[in-house]
DNA sequence: GCAATTATTGACAGCGCTGTCAGTCTGCAT
DNA sequence: ATGCAGACTGACAGCGCTGTCAATAATTGC
């Protein structure tokens, strides 16, 4: 027999409402009332009913997940802050994947009301969808977009990713490279474009002219980082000295038709990506690359969510990346 | 302003019960009072809540995926399949992460007893941990263990990982390969002693002696990995032909050290892994691995929780592997 | 010492839904 | 016509908790 409040109520000899307000941390409960509370409720093994509660005070306990990523070390990285976060406040973590076309028709309407959680965290791309951020809003649902480019009506939490592709292009130009192929990410995603920004800028304040033929598309997976590879590689006679991937996956693609190309790494060429996935390490030369807080950002979405402080002024939250330089780009035309 | 059921019932000029019996597609409800309840309960845009309706009837239509794995891929298929069956049934997927050496410790069971959940998906190595098992049936907490091991006093999805290592280890052999090294996965994990009993099993069968030298200690990492292959690979003279790691993970760490020792895979050395992750497809040459219905395995988790049929006698689910041949081992001894 | 606060507690009414059970209404065999 | 099984429907209580508000006790200031 499962212990109700009321049980712990009576044995403790004190009312129900006492009871919740011990349990919810409330305020003005006498040190000792309190004291005797707790222990009849672990003596009890009492466990909050969450339905019950829920009901009562019209609130789940629950935030949702919602994403479409293709990257299953970026999706448990930011699963994994969130719950420190709900975990820290008595939440849950439900899992909504929902693919990005489905963002934009009613399904996602449909799903999306019948969730009934106190939150919604957005990914990438998901969090570039105006219209399901739209119907978010239409639905009343509290929500956080992880997102890489700005949006001023909406909570956020965001990497300065053009910032970062920014400062990856300088250093490849300060290791001498003057001809630097580049590979753009998935266009759904917000971040292709911020990378391509920093891309271009660090190449324009250097001085160095943008060479359209080595931009090459892409779209976050490995395949199209081999695709790309294989088009920035094929003239022999004219070849860039090193190539930035919009992400670790493509970039050990660009590895993987080096090596079939006979054209090694760093040497002959020098290649980073971008996330600092596992792969980052495991593939040789290990990859140079941008590291992402991915935990703290999902750590920081719970959190705002949760906060019920000021919900109407959306708050931006900006938080650090890092150059992670590792051997495959230590071998530019300078160290020759 | 939300509609409740009430709202719809007024509209639609039937009882809460009615409108409660169309929602749940239970029985017995005319076929013209259905379609009535239906098109008001669209037209107000009514949506359940979850938490009263949990509170009814005490479900929470909720499911709790229990787990500890380092592996992002296998963590993620298993949330896909699992999500799938929850969303064909109206349910939800929580997650529900727990350190292993947590599982046996009280603070395990105060995380589950306040979970309050219809059922628990539980995940290797938290699947092998018999006290956690003690735990939940003492809360009564319905669950299925995702498990390579036989446990007859619980509803399981398994794979025969011995068959399987059995087969692959055959494999091995049949392409003339008679000095294999094997590396085993971590201690916590039941599919460690199964995959190393399928290894031995085909050796054995083949008339092949084991020499212990050849089987060693890793952790499923990348980094266990190379440490066991430098080990296995130390003497030029006495080397393996072949190495069959328990992961992926660990076979690309092999591979690694190959490449770094100046070793052609897979002319001097064959290696082969287990899980058939994304990894095996971008490591260079690609790898020969057991593929698992992870995906499945998770469906079918999830579905044996939610289904109410006969839930007192255990069902134990075996679902197939596949051997999947890549690169990595097409150069045994009798190809030369 | 007495009024004005403030701290502490409890009674009670639901939150929105479903289980129970009793009722009405059909069709069909007698 | 009469009875009866089976299909259909509704009244009602209550799941376990919290919000509201009123009641009482403790404390403060003068």
């Amino acid at each position: 027999m499962k212990a109700t409040i009321t049980d712990v109520a009576k044995q403790a000899g004190v009312s129900m409402k006492t009871v919740s307000r011990v349990l919810n941390n409330e305020p003005n409960v006498a040190k000792a009332t309190r004291d005797r509370v707790m222990e009849v409720a672990a003596s009890l093994q009492y466990r909050p009913n969450l339905a019950a509660r829920g009901l009562a005070s019209s609130k789940s306990y629950l935030i949702a997940l919602l994403y479409d990523n293709a990257s299953a070390s970026y999706i448990t990285n930011i699963q994994r802050g969130a719950i420190e976060a709900c975990r820290r406040n008595g939440y849950h973590l439900l899992l909504e994947p929902m693919p990005y076309e489905q963002a934009n028709s009613p399904e996602a309407e449909i799903l999306l009301g019948r969730l009934g959680v106190d939150g919604v965290i957005l990914t990438p791309p998901l969090s570039d969808s105006v219209v399901l951020r739209d119907i978010l809003r239409r639905l009343d649902m509290r929500h956080v977009a992880v997102a890489p480019n700005k949006m001023d009506d909406v909570h956020a939490v965001r990497m300065d990713d053009a910032e970062a592709a920014f400062q990856m292009t300088t250093y490849l130009i300060e290791q001498g490279h003057r001809d630097i192929g580049f590979i753009l990410g998935h266009p759904n995603h917000g971040a292709t474009a911020s990378r391509r920004l920093g891309f271009e800028k660090a190449l324009n304040e250097a001085g160095i002219k943008l060479n359209e033929d080595w931009i090459s598309a892409g779209d976050f997976s490995f395949r199209s980082g081999v695709q790309a590879a294989e088009h920035l590689l094929s003239n022999p006679d004219n070849r860039p000295t090193a190539i930035f991937a919009s992400n670790d996956d493509m970039a050990a693609g660009v590895m993987s038709v080096a090596g079939r190309l006979g054209i090694s790494v760093p040497e002959a060429l020098s290649v980073c990506g971008f996330d600092d996935t596992p792969i980052a390490q495991i593939i040789w030369p290990q990859l140079t690359t941008v590291a992402q807080p991915i935990h703290k950002m999902g750590f920081k979405a719970a959190s705002i969510l949760i906060s019920r402080d000021n919900p109407d002024d959306p708050k931006i939250c900006t938080l650090d990346f890092e150059l992670i330089i590792r051997e495959s780009t230590l071998g530019g035309p300078l160290l020759k």
